[in-house]
Order: structure tokens, then sequence, then C-alpha cells
DNA sequence: CTGAAAGCGCTTACAG
DNA sequence: CTGAAAGCGCTTACAG
């Protein structure tokens, strides 16, 4: 391993004056600059990260915690790590994923081993004891959700509001006034205190009472089988010709047994997905209709927040994005 | 922060004793400690990563390396993942994630800081350049995949032969002796040299061969219009009754294809998902019968090889793990 | 503009 | 069994 001695010997200098230039952060003479400059890269010289990291007091080390041994993560889950770790990457920072219990337990050893400069916490609780670790720790954070009183912490989420409405009004612009949302839950017992589930909810509750639309909303399992899943869709709200559904495993698997009943998407009923994988949409017949969930940039955005955060930028302000709209074959107007 | 010398003066003690303690690495009378156990708890002392590690000069992180915009990692990415994370975790490990080009210029880079004592290879090539630059910068490493002359470096990899063949006798048992293999590249130019294509591709022919089966191949793009990846697939083996898809994608997006052109599945055609995720199954009608991709087996199996390596410990052989069979209702006898 | 030196919090021969 | 001390490879006041 080439080391600032080594680099400071072969150019003549001190190693403080090759750290001065490795990291520019003192005036060098333009001479000595290209001394050392040249001396590094014929010794092919690369600043040790842990010994800076030591010395400087930040690792330049973000960590992803997610919680692991709860609900699986969603499809979209590799998009928003890749992007995260994209985002790190780009500002010079490394990404570690944490696997940790919900209790904030793990979470709290973790931080103790004063591996990590801030911490992107995923999958937030609208009671989350993950954060009085967190600031118990003193260890700078984002959050991907939100507690139930957000704007306390700095955070990026869904746009929950703004994609049930553009779900809303793709199918009341096309006549439907009856409108079912299904929420596809794990059988998690924590699922109540999961903001997705409560904030769809909450929004599509919302917006149905402001237009006066005919709305209801059911919870179903993760493992009904098709035919089940269609049936007790149909039997919460026998009239409803529109329904969105909350992930898109779900979604497909409601296709799946609408067709296996013989109820005929889009003819009969018009089925949407919201805050699905793009991807989804094209693996069934019809296609599906859907929100596309915006998994790269919540990844980018909080690992940007954090970030800044660190480097003792302006923060950026909570920012909350909705999923866009990818068109379909399984919404139609109502009656064909 | 709580150091060693906290502790140390805490307890009446050298620090080199509360390190022999924290890291049980020399012999210490009960009663010291006991005295140094006593002064951790009551200060809240947690060992230093970065400092052990500098000292050490093992840094307990891996890095679980894969390639940033080539093809969009698959489905059961995450899976591997977080296994892969979670085995790591178990061993004291932590797991970095590194998105890096294929062509191992910033793997390089990144090597040379430090920080990693070991890496994870994803998506390995059959020529990957990215191995050289490992073996050049001396960092122990496991591949996910294999090269082209595999056995020379530690690996785990999906045991394409065996899950080819198990996905083959499910359809000969049913009667079916006219196959295709259909392989759902992304349009990447590099896919040629994906092992995955590759291996699948002659695993089939070695079977079809041996067993004096009618098989063909046929490669299509992952965005091709459903009813026309249908009509492509019948055109390449208009004989085939039975079907095997490489990747859920593409095999949902043949389902709904076949089902839009009026073809029947599994009356008339059957159709088999080669290295889903399970919850692939369940989304179509009928549900998609599948060969399981073994993500989370591999991710904890090359973590776990990859540690051991770097403990010294006896090494983990190669391993090869085969996916495993979920049957669905996408097969059947032909002819019904 | 440049350097000598302390210090980051540990580990690890070495000595006793 | 325990301790004094060097050292891991940097950064950062401080002095000049």
């Amino acid at each position: 391993m080439v080391t600032m001695k080594d680099v400071a010997e072969h150019a003549g200098v001190s190693i403080a004056t090759v750290s001065f230039v490795v990291n520019d952060t003192k005036p060098v003479t333009a001479a000595t600059r290209a001394r050392i400059e040249a001396a590094m890269s014929e010794l092919g010289f690369r600043r040790n990260a842990v010994a800076r990291a030591l010395a400087s007091r930040r690792t330049r080390i973000v960590a992803l915690v997610y919680p692991v041994l709860e609900h699986p993560l969603s499809t979209s889950s590799v998009e928003f790590f890749t992007s995260a770790a994209a985002a790190a990457s780009a500002r010079g920072y490394h990404l570690v994923i944490w696997p940790v219990s919900n209790d904030g337990r793990e979470l709290g050893e973790l931080l103790g081993q004063g591996l990590v400069d801030g911490v992107l916490l995923m999958e937030v609780q609208l009671e989350d004891p993950r954060i009085d670790v967190l600031e118990r720790a003193g260890t700078p954070f984002a959050l991907i959700g939100r507690t139930r009183d957000y704007g306390k912490y700095p955070h990026v989420d869904i746009d929950f509001e703004a994609t049930v409405q553009a779900a809303v009004d793709h199918l009341t612009a096309l006549g439907h006034r009856s409108l079912t949302l299904v929420i596809g839950n794990r059988g998690e017992p924590s699922y109540r205190g999961y903001g997705p589930f409560a904030r769809s909810r909450e929004a599509f509750d919302t917006i149905v009472a402001e237009r006066g639309l005919d709305g209801r909303t059911i919870d179903v399992g993760q493992s009904d089988e098709v035919t089940a899943l269609a049936d007790r869709v149909i039997a919460a709200h026998p009239e409803a010709t529109g329904i969105l559904v909350l992930n898109d495993h779900t979604a497909l698997r409601l296709m799946a047994g609408f067709r296996r009943i013989g109820r005929q998407v889009p003819r009969e009923v018009s089925v949407m997905g919201l805050l699905a994988a793009v991807e989804s949409g094209a693996v069934s017949d019809p296609p599906l209709t859907l929100m596309r969930a915006p998994g790269p940039e919540l990844g980018r955005l909080g690992a940007e927040a954090l970030i800044r955060n660190l480097e003792n930028e302006e923060p950026l302000p909570p920012r909350l994005v909705p999923g866009s709209f990818e068109p379909g074959g399984s919404t139609a107007p109502p009656g064909g």
C-alpha cells in the first residue's frame, strides 16, 4: 500500500502538504502541487478511507436501515436500494445495508460502533421506536416515509394524496362514480401502523368525500386464493365499477381472480394498480393501468437529503413525490 | 464517545488489557475481567469499528458489487441483497453495496480506498474484466455466478443443469416431447456473455439431445409487445407443446400473449417459468408453474464463502444450487 | 505557503 | 497475567 508518507518522501515535502493537495484544503504553490501530483500518480497513491475516517471523525458511510423479518420488501425496493447507493456514490459516500429489527435494539448496537455518519430509515412506521434510538445516539438521519407527526423530521415520502387523486381522476374522467380501494397487506400484525396503508386510505376517504363519490375500502391478505380475493372485493362493494389496488402483486392477483370468476376487465370493472413497479403493467392481459411507485426518486432524494445534512449544506426541504400514471388496458368507461 | 482509555482508567488497568477482554484475545484473570466488564457496562462502552479497522488492518466490511446501467436487476435481487446482508451481519460483518460499471474501472478506484476486506461479485460475465481488477488489487472475492473457466475462482451459482433438468422432467412426465426454451434477454448487447443465458441454453440442448426430444431455443427481447412475443415463440417451433421461459417477467408476458391470441394454457400449450420469484406464480391465471430462483440461498452462501475465506476458516467448496419446483396451473398433459 | 507534531481509538508484538 | 509503547494512515490546529 502506498501511503502519504511515501508520496511525501518521493516529492520531498511533508505529509501535511500532501494532505492539503489531496483534499484541496489549503493553498499550495503550483510547483509543489505539481511535484506531489506527479509523485502520486507515479506511485499509484490512493487515500486510505479508514485512516481518513478516523482522523477526520467522519466515515463518509451512511446506512440504509430496513426492517428484517417484517413484511417482505416490495418489488420496487431494488430500485430504491440501488438508486440510494448510486446517489451516495456520486457524493463520495458509501452505503451499507443494515437489516435490523423494528424495535431499534440492533440499530442501537450498530450505531455504537461509530461506523456510519448518518442513517436512511426505510419502512418508517407511524410510531417508530427506531427514531428514538437515532436521536439518543445523535446520529443524523432522513426518513423514507413519515411518522404520524411528520414535519418533525427530515423525510422524503410518496405523495399519497396526489397519487390517489391522480388515480381517482383517471377513473372519474372515464365516468366511474363507485370506487373501491383494495389494500393488500401482508397479514403482518403491524400493518396498521404502516404509513402507506394508512395514508392511502386517508387520501382515498378524503377525495371520495370531497367529490361525493361512492367509495369504500377493503383490506385483503396477500395469500388469499385469487377467486376468494375477487369474491371478497366484489362483496365489499358490489356496485363498484372502478377498483384501486395498493401494490402490484395484489392488483395482478385480483386481475387473475376476476378472469377466473368471469368478471371482465375492463368491460365490467376497471382495475388500477397503485404504487406498482412499471414492469408489472406488461405481465397481465389486459396490461395493468397503474400509478408507478417513485422508488428511484425516493432513493436518490433520501440519500441526497441526508448527505446535504452531513455536509452542512443548505437542507433539502421534506419532499413528497407522487407516483406517475402509466396507461394500460385495465381501465375503461363503466359498462364497456 | 466512551473509549477504551476511559474504560481502562475506570477499571484501573491498561488499555491493552481492556482490548484483551473485549476481543478475548489473551487470558485475563477473572477478577480483572470482572472489573473491566463492569466498567464497560457502566460507561456504556462500544468498541469503535473504524479505529479497530485501522489498527487491525481489517475493516470487516465486504462489498456487494453489481453492474449499474447494464440490464436491470431481476425481481429476486432484493432477496439476494438482503440475504447477503443478513449473513454478513450474523458474522459481524457489514455489507456495502457498490454500483460499478462492468469494465472494472470504478471497481479499481473503490478497492484502492482500502475500505473493504473482500468482494462479492454479482452478475458475473463469462469473461469478466472485474476479476482482473480484483486479482490485481489482491482483494479476496467470491463470485455469484461463474466465468467461462469456472472452478478457478471461489463461487456459488445456480445449478442450471439440475434446474433445467427438473423442468424438463416435469414436462416429459406429463407427456411432452416437443419443447421450446425461451430466453428473455433485455436487449443488452452483452447478454451473450451472461452466464444464466448461456448455461441454461447449454443445459437445455444437452438434455434434449440425451433424451431424444424435439427441442429448440429462441431469444426474445424484454419489450416486445405480448402478442408479437407469443407469435414469435410459436413461429420458432410450431410443434412445441411445452415451453420453458427464462425469467418470470417474460414468462408472464408470454402467458398474456397466448391468452390474447387465443392459445389456451395449459390445454394447448404448457408454460413454465425458469428461475422465477415464487410470488410470480400467483399473479397469472392459471398460476404459473415455475422453478424458483434460489436468490436467498445464493446470497447467504456467497457471503458465507467469502467471510470464511477472510477469517481463514476451512473454505466452502464451490456450490451450485438448483431452483426448486413450485407447482402451478400452467402445465398439463399435451392436448388437454 | 509549508512543516513538525499531536491525535483519532484501537491492536499487537515485546517485555516483564 | 499485565503494561508501556509503537504503529495503523490519515487530518488538523499551531507555528513559522
